[in-house]
RNA sequence: GCCCGCCUGGCGGAAUGGUAGACGCAGCGGACUUAAAAUCCGCAGCCGGUAACGGCGUGGGGGUUCAAGUCCCCCGGUGGGCACCA
């Protein structure tokens, strides 16, 4: 492995630590990649945006991936005449800055300052074309003040609003803990036991525009089908009814929200959520009750969580009576399989036709009735054991219902007649909740509010926007450092001036990167977006970041563009027309023999291919392949890589490997090929040197011929395979050329050869710019061209020079390929058949058959069909 | 538990329903070299056969079709998401 790179030290052909800070101070004196926030060129617009990287100090594979992936984009819609906008900046807020604190004792800004400093002159390394000028970081206030300002206007939209929410609670921190901070209902730092607790929250009424964001995502054309579905799911939507139970013998009554009415004659038992106020009530009058809600209470938020866990229940006592079935009661459970958050809160049970409902009751020995009946079961036989029936059939044992089909018929007939009889209506239900952006954490955006005690919530007036927030705060103790301040939250009321406090909380990250692909498009403008300057350039024409983004951190800005829209800062409603969600980067782990993970370049692979330890030769086992992480070690430093291989040489094998929506694997073999790969082609340019200069030659011999068809083979494939997002298959087209081009550059100088060589290579340097922009740059260079490739416009392919002289067509019997046959493209049917018939192989197989049939498809194939 | 994705040679992968395995990596053979590295040329799915060629083959099973990696149904394996990480 040494070989290679050890050559490129000692006398590289081409030498990429020159040529690349070369090309990117061109680029940069040019201006090559700068656009108006409102252009006057009269070009077509091009948005392309990655995903902004959190600024964690180093840039990792999957960021080489997504920035190579956009700028590739960038680059070939550049050359293509397109006015193209490609900004920079940096989701800057966050839990790791405030964790970087507490551990070590350095100041959050000054944490984030220093590792944007980091990133960015790394990411300059890689030879991105971004317009620099852009850039911006959302800790800064003249970033978070504007989005205070949206939040102002949000709140006077009616689209901000107070609400109680369950969260997780570390009650030793003192703090709120995500769901993946919580790890067996332990506090991940503390190890306290979690609780859920109540908390008064801001939240953003995304429910608000639930049924728009559904709709909206039919329209997402150039959107990836999982991740609409992701979406769609997500938002939920379920039409159903709400039921009203009587209580039995008090004052009251449950209401629940069900998908199945038609079952309502199946019912069992009533569940409500251990947070339902049924449940406190029976707490209170119950100790056996009061001990299972705590419990539940231990259980965290997750749904994952909830959903997993046993099924496990408690009866309260309380009776509920049944709005169809007179004089028939049924118990009240709380249940800790039943979300709080969704619906109401309280299910009634149907254990024939719901697996967890039936789960439930097996175990608490409650009853089971089945209301459908399967088709092809007699209603006599039909009986439920282990398995809940959950799929159409007909309504039995249920009145009314009897007969109906269900779902559908019986649904219907069963909300007309609770809404008859005043019991129930039908309803829409949604899985999407409010968004709560309310978090307890000093570095975030400070939600610019006033508590006062007469005039209640008091918005910060404009100008006294941004809202900063202060400098000297302290990570000496638990819960939340704004909380501890000595003096920024004490503050006079803005309406009657009375002493008021500051609301201490800060804005969810999230909130952060709704908008800024607004905010790219004016980053200098006083107001949050210059409306000129978004008007024109969004939506996004070409998103590009990780799937695990699929659904928050879209959603958001879905409903983010929705809430701008409503307020008057923007005009479209979608603010990513087109998305692209990229695949993991992923390595090969490495354990040794005590079970410590190593980093890859700490291993050596011994001729016999297995691997040890490079200073030891102590042997290491070789692990799964999985997504890099700092825990398994498994990472690749990109800033290593530029440094040996060059930005050019990681990009192209981060491209070359796989198709880019798939999770890749980063081997040392890969880039070692890429390495190559640029010498390869550098050689090739040199090669050339001035033959082939001059005015194009009358005719071509046949290998020149050969050559030109291939040259425009590949500026038609590479250029549907960019288009196409196929980026590994523009990879392999441009392979393939290169080795066309060896094979003539073999074949010697005959008629036209020199000429047509140099159309090849000046080809493969315009080709490979938007992957390899720097190489493409040097070989155009020597070969004599002026100006800049990143200036050039991209090439178009002559169909006429890259059609077939002859095209081969696969010859088969019953669909079996029998042999081949050499046409003219333009051979008739007739004599295409004629002549598959004709081959030797063919004939045989066809001795003592009949022909039924004869199928042929122009270029491609003829089959004959045979009988006898 | 619910939702979503993925599965093709030793490996990464290519393939408008039309010659499965392009291209690359690793491997093998050759040229060059005192030698090695680098470079260049060639071979290569598996089984059988000197070969011509034949059989098998895209996670497993079934179906549609003249023709299925591709479309449909069932099953298996594996990865991701599940609301305060970003």
């Amino acid at each position: 492995m040494s070989g290679v790179v050890e050559q490129a030290v000692d006398g590289p052909r081409y030498d990429f630590r020159s040529a690349e800070p070369k090309w990117q101070a061109a680029w940069d004196a040019r201006g090559c990649f700068k656009a108006q926030d409102v252009p006057t060129s009269g070009r077509k617009k091009y948005y392309v945006l990655e995903m902004f990287p959190y600024p964690s100090g180093k840039i990792h594979m999957g960021h080489v991936r997504n920035y190579t992936l956009g700028d590739v984009v960038a680059r070939y819609k550049r050359a293509c005449g397109f006015d193209v906008m490609h900004p920079m900046g940096w989701d800057a807020f966050g839990l790791p800055a405030e964790n970087a604190a507490r551990e070590r004792g350095v100041h959050p800004a000054k944490w984030t300052w220093e590792n944007i400093a980091n990133m960015r002159a790394e990411l300059q390394r890689m030879g991105l074309s971004l317009d620099w000028a852009r850039e911006f970081a959302t800790c800064d206030p003249s970033y978070y003040g504007h989005q205070q300002k949206l939040f102002l206007d949000f709140l006077q939209a009616g689209l901000v609003e107070r609400q109680e929410s369950w969260v997780n609670w570390d009650p030793v921190d003192g703090t709120v803990l995500a769901n993946e901070q919580v790890i067996d209902g332990r506090g991940w730092r503390s190890g306290a036991l979690v609780e859920k607790r109540k908390l008064s929250t801001w939240v953003f009424r995304i429910t608000k525009f639930a049924p728009a964001l559904l709709s909206a995502l039919d329209g997402l054309d150039r959107w990836p089908e999982r991740v609409r579905l992701m979406q769609a799911n997500w938002i939920g939507r379920s039409e159903g009814a709400r039921v009203r139970f009587p209580m039995a013998g008090t004052e009251g009554e449950v209401e629940v929200f069900t998908t199945r009415p038609d079952t309502l004659f199946g019912m069992s038992f009533i569940a409500v959520a251990p947070e339902h106020p049924l449940a406190a009530a029976a707490a209170a009058a119950n100790p056996a009750a009061a001990e299972f809600v705590a419990e539940c209470r231990r259980m965290g938020t997750s749904e994952a969580v909830i959903e997993t866990a046993e099924k496990r229940g408690i009866d309260t006592g309380f009776r509920v009576a049944h709005p169809f079935i007179p004089g028939a009661t049924f118990p009240v459970w709380i249940a800790n399989f039943v979300l709080m958050e969704y619906g109401t809160g309280a299910i009634f049970g149907c254990p024939a036709h719901d697996q967890r409902d039936l789960d439930f009751a097996r175990k608490y020995a409650l009853p089971v009735t089945p209301v459908v009946l399967p088709t092809g079961e007699a209603a006599a036989s039909f009986s439920v054991a282990d398995k809940a029936f959950d799929g159409d059939g007909v309504i039995i044992n249920s009145g009314f219902l009897d007969g109906l089909s269900a779902p559908k018929a019986a649904k219907s007939a069963a909300i007309a007649r609770l809404e008859e009889i005043g019991a129930g209506q039908g309803v829409v239900n949604w899985r999407l909740r409010d968004w709560g952006v309310s978090r307890q954490r000093y570095w975030g955006c400070p939600i610019p509010i006033i508590h006062c005690e007469a005039c209640g919530v008091v918005p910060v007036p404009d100008d006294q926007l941004p809202l900063e927030l202060p400098q000297d705060v302290t990570f000496d103790r638990p819960g939340n450092p704004l909380d501890h301040h000595p003096t920024w939250k004490h503050v006079n009321c803005p309406k009657c001036g009375a002493a008021a406090r500051r609301e201490t909380d800060t804005f969810d990250t999230f909130v952060d990167s709704s908008w800024y692909f607004a905010r790219f498009c004016s980053p200098g403008d006083k107001a949050p977006v210059l409306r000129a300057a978004v008007d024109h350039w969004l939506p996004v024409d070409q998103y590009i970041g990780g799937i695990e983004h699929a659904i928050l951190h879209l959603l958001y800005s879905r409903f983010f563009t929705r809430a701008m829209k409503a307020t008057g800062h923007v005009s479209v409603e979608e603010p990513f027309a087109g998305l692209f969600t990229q695949g993991m980067v992923t390595h090969e782990s490495y354990k040794s023999a005590d079970g410590a993970w190593l980093y890859p370049e700490e291993i050596e692979f011994g001729a016999d291919g297995t691997a040890v330890q490079r200073q030891t030769g102590a042997p290491v086992t070789v692990g799964r392949v999985e997504a890099m992480s700092k825990s398994k070690r498994n990472t690749v430093d990109p800033g290593a890589i530029i440094a040996r291989f060059g930005a050019d040489t990681a990009r192209w094998f981060i491209l070359s490997d796989n198709p880019p929506e798939r999770d890749m694997q980063w081997t040392e073999s890969g880039v070692l090929g890429a390495y190559r790969f640029t010498q390869r082609l550098f050689r090739l340019v040199e090669a050339l040197g001035d033959a082939g200069r001059g005015a194009e030659p009358e005719t071509f011999s046949v290998a020149a011929r050969r050559l030109r068809r291939a040259t425009h083979r590949t500026i038609i494939g590479v250029t549907q395979a960019l288009e196409d997002f196929a980026f590994n298959v523009a990879v392999a087209r441009i392979y393939e050329f290169s080795n066309a081009i060896a094979e003539a550059e073999r074949n010697g100088d005959d008629d036209g050869m020199a000429w047509a060589r140099r159309e090849a290579l000046e080809m493969a340097a315009r080709l490979v710019a938007p992957m390899m922009p720097h190489l493409a740059e040097e070989a155009f260079a020597l070969m004599g061209g002026s100006g800049l490739v990143a200036e050039l416009s991209w090439p178009i392919g002559d169909a006429a020079l890259a059609a077939a002289e002859t095209v081969t067509i696969a010859v088969q019997v019953m669909g079996k390929l029998r042999g081949t046959v050499e046409t003219a493209p333009d051979a008739g049917e007739a004599a295409t058949v004629a002549m598959a018939e004709a081959h030797p192989n063919v004939a045989a197989g066809l001795v003592g058959k009949r022909i039924v049939k004869r199928i042929y498809v122009p270029g491609r194939i003829v089959n004959f069909v045979v009988a006898g």
